[in-house]
DNA sequence: GGTGCCCTGTGG
DNA sequence: CCACAGGGCACC
């Protein structure tokens, strides 16, 4: 489910209502969705501790401890989190709960169960949750065309993928590559190293700006985020091509057409994008 | 590199 | 009923 302006939404949503809560307790349900260590060892590690602060890095997720250890989690495809009072029905698939100091339960629902979570202790390098591994932010200033050039031009593999390999770029899921490639008007099946530098212009200012475009869209109020019970993402009626197979394109109004590149639903417009 | 797999829910 | 889903990884 969520990709880089999802995963913001809900650190900028829940930012402010973690810091400085306490976790009295972890509770349980589903051992598989704690990567490390082994469960119960990961809720008495976490007991206790104060939050000092709540961040993104790609799609990933950390609760910063006062003192320096650290959650880290992945949301995957359907994982959420909520805040809610001790008295609220634990749903179906809630799998982990953090009782907060303040009558308030932060919990992880993830029907898949792809998600995961760490606990990485004060010190020591975190090599096992994939975040180390990352690239470079879409936001970073450093992401310039030569960036870009360096690291893709000699590769011969659909640019679509390359846009979807976390190691390069941290954050960008299969529905925002596609919009992305769209605003850059870039084929997804494209090779890498056929892209010219006009390609890799457009595509430097559209990758931040569609992302930039798409945190803005899913906006949303404390209340409202917690009455969809983290859940809500407003922004499918801004997509312009994911999921819209067969339908106008916008632009040019020629049949939006559909592929797969890397295992992935792709859509593209066959007119507007070379 | 492709493919399967981890899972459940939903829509055609 | 089957195909597919916004992710990522292990495995030929």
């Amino acid at each position: 489910m969520p990709e880089l302006p999802e995963v913001e939404t809900i650190k900028r949503v829940l930012q402010p209502h973690l810091v400085g809560r306490k976790i009295k307790s972890v509770i349980v349900h589903n051992d598989r969705i704690v990567a490390y260590p082994q469960a119960e060892l990961f809720a008495l590690k976490v007991s206790g501790q104060m939050i000092a602060n709540f961040t993104r890095r790609g799609k990933f997720l950390s609760l910063h401890f006062l003192g320096g250890d650290t959650v880290v989690l992945h949301l995957r495809m359907t994982g959420a989190l909520t805040l809610s009072p001790p008295s609220a029905p634990v749903e179906k698939h809630t799998h982990l709960i953090f009782v907060l100091d303040d009558e308030k339960e932060l919990r992880y629902e993830d029907a898949r169960r792809f998600g995961r979570f760490w606990f990485i202790e004060n010190g020591t390098e975190d090599t096992i949750s994939g975040k180390s591994k990352l690239g470079i932010e879409p936001f970073d200033s450093r992401l310039t065309a030569a960036y870009l050039r360096d690291r893709l031009i000699k590769s011969k593999r659909p640019i679509k993928e390359a846009l979807l390999d976390q190691g390069l770029f941290a954050g960008i899921g299969n529905i925002y590559a596609d919009e992305i490639l769209f605003t850059a008007k870039i084929r997804p099946d494209k090779a890498v190293c056929t892209l010219t530098d006009d390609d890799f212009a457009r595509l430097l200012k559209a990758i931040p700006e569609r992302l930039e475009y798409f945190i803005e869209k899913n906006e949303i109020s404390f209340e409202a985020y917690l009455k969809s019970k983290g859940k809500e993402y407003r922004n499918t009626p801004y997509l312009q091509v994911y999921g819209k197979a067969g339908r106008p394109c916008a632009c040019c109004g020629a049949e939006l057409c559909h592929t797969v590149i890397g295992g992935r639903s792709s859509v593209y417009c066959p007119n507007c994008q070379k």
